[in-house]
DNA sequence: AATAAGACGCGTAACGTTTCACTTTCAAAA
DNA sequence: TTTTGAAAGTGAAACGTTACGCGTCTTATT
């Protein structure tokens, strides 16, 4: 395994001199080309943890997320990916499946010199904690919270518009003359569900409207939710006849519990979807759906990211709230 | 930030004495007060780049991945990641968007004194540049090939038994009368969709059929292929009576154009679906579906390679080929 | 009380880089 | 030919660990 001295050794050069020229310093053209020669001879690439140590950078961000089974995440995470690479940067991922202890457990190992900043999709972690790991030894590594806020924790934080995106697609079912307008939500505790169902809420006070909480339900942002949850909405004494389903997972499990029990969407019942513009916006009738802009978001957290990076701290705490697009078929 | 001296400063020990207690190594009771009071007052904690750097291990292994956007990926990571945890390793994650220059620079970022070993899905990356990259700098890094074979390249290697599952799931369409049995597959070059397409043929040339290639359609494993492709099927003059869909992704947007189209999957045409039990084991009529074991897929990666780090070359190359499972509704 | 055996503690030399503070080189200007 | 100054090259000191080879202290045995 050979190393920079080896290179020096196979050149005459000093250890210096390879090491200006392998960070893009100048050397004489005959010198180069004999660095050069050397490099591909000796296969010698610049040892990663020496560097490191060294410099204390590691030109590398770390990136936790509940799970890697959501599709959501894995669009965000690889438009984030692009954006840092194309800065030079490495992004590395883990998830913690949902595991408050691992949600730790996997921050603290990143947080440990092994990398300069910190992308976060927190899901049970305590401002208290979070704040000891990023003023983790003294120092201050960047952190952005992506897609949900911590509440009594500032930081910087890129989320959606999730209250008025319900309170949209809700308006738009009232507008349409729906009354009995059920909602199946995520868990409270994430801020996207807890969001989702107050705009939810506002529209139906703005108009006057006293929500029945039966027809509000909580499930786990998964197929399984989204499928039990329909059904026992239809198998209510009285079901709703319309349905807001607030993310993407749940909205195929509706899809697939709709279609097991002959129930048309759109037409049966009124139906707002999320994320599946796949599932939506091929069938007939068309049917709304709410579409985030999942790109940006993970183009945006690593902007932001990199400006922390480079030490502007600008507008800190940042919240950069991007907005979703209510996607309704223009006929109905 | 406090390193290993300061450590030492406070309690009054040597440098070695710290490092040895924070090696698990013994020392006095009262030292060993000391030593945690002072890492607790300091926030101590060990600098990984040092510390790889001198050890030359990183406990570390890298996963490179097509994408993060497929569940199935996500969960056999998952099911690796807790098998390496409880061996001590940190995973750390990193996808290529099936770009074949970022698919081979992942892996090389990794292989540089990042990771003890790698987990690769492969997809586009040529025989000769893996076998540079696991001999980077004379030193030999364990990997393991998960889920996809690479032709011309002998490598432990983890894949389930594609072949024999869509031969017994054919065979189940013919046995119950369906003659002209249509696949959906993915792209070729993929091992997965290759053995699946030649368990498809074998069992009908077994059965004296003649395959009809109109009845063999390419995706790209995701739902809008699938979503497509049943179309396309369903418009051909003479459709098929059934139809086989090889991974998640397509067999949901078969699902999906079927609901659209008001096709009864089941009843209407034969079908078998697979990895997809949210969707097939709910329905009336049971669908039947292909299983794949996700979960071993990863805990058997993981054992391969904790035992290639162990240093033991027992049965080098292995090939791991588990065995799926194909789920028949016991009344059709 | 002497001593052997074992446990514990310590000094120091690496690991492979980068970077500071110099020195040398070389070509153009005087 | 000498002077000058920028460009290129160099030696050596870190960065924070670990681990080898010893020295020293404790304790038990005779």
């Amino acid at each position: 395994m050979s190393t920079i001295k080896d290179v020096a050794r196979h050149t005459g050069l000093s250890l210096a001199t390879i090491s200006k020229y392998m960070n893009g310093g100048n050397v004489l053209a005959c010198n180069r080309i004999l660095i050069d020669e050397a490099v591909a001879a000796l296969d010698y690439s610049a040892n990663f943890s020496a560097q490191s140590l060294k410099t204390n950078r590691t030109k590398t961000i770390g990136v936790v997320m509940p799970t890697l089974s959501i599709p959501f995440f894995g669009t965000v995470v690889s438009a984030l990916d692009k954006t840092m690479r194309a800065a030079g940067y490495t992004c590395l991922i883990t998830c913690y499946d949902f595991d408050r202890e691992l949600e730790l457990e996997k921050l603290r190992v990143f947080a440990n010199n092994r990398v300069d900043g910190l992308v976060l999709v927190p899901e049970n972690v305590m401002p208290v904690e979070l704040e000891s790991i990023i003023h983790m030894r003294n120092r201050d590594i960047p952190m952005v919270l992506l897609d949900r806020s911590l509440k009594d924790f500032s930081c910087d934080n890129v989320v959606i518009d999730n209250l008025n995106i319900t309170y949209e697609a809700t308006e738009r079912l009232l507008t349409d003359g729906y009354r009995r307008i059920a909602i199946i939500v995520g868990p409270l505790h994430i801020s996207t569900a807890n969001e989702r169902l107050i705009g939810y809420r506002r529209v139906q006070n703005d108009y006057g409207i006293t929500v029945d909480d039966n027809l509000i339900k909580i499930g786990n942002y998964d197929f399984e939710s989204g499928y039990r949850l329909f059904n026992e909405f239809m198998d209510m004494e009285e079901p709703p006849t319309a349905m807001i389903i607030t993310n993407y997972d749940m909205t195929v499990g509706t899809v697939a519990a709709a279609y097991e029990r002959g129930v048309n969407l759109g037409t049966d019942i009124g139906f707002v979807g999320f994320d599946a513009m796949d599932l939506c916006n091929v069938r007939k009738p068309l049917l709304p759906f709410i579409e985030q802009p999942t790109e940006l978001m993970g183009q945006k957290a690593g902007e932001l990211l990199l400006k922390r990076l480079l030490g502007d701290k600008e507008g800190y705490p940042q919240l950069i709230r991007l907005k979703s697009r209510f996607h309704a078929p223009i006929v109905r």
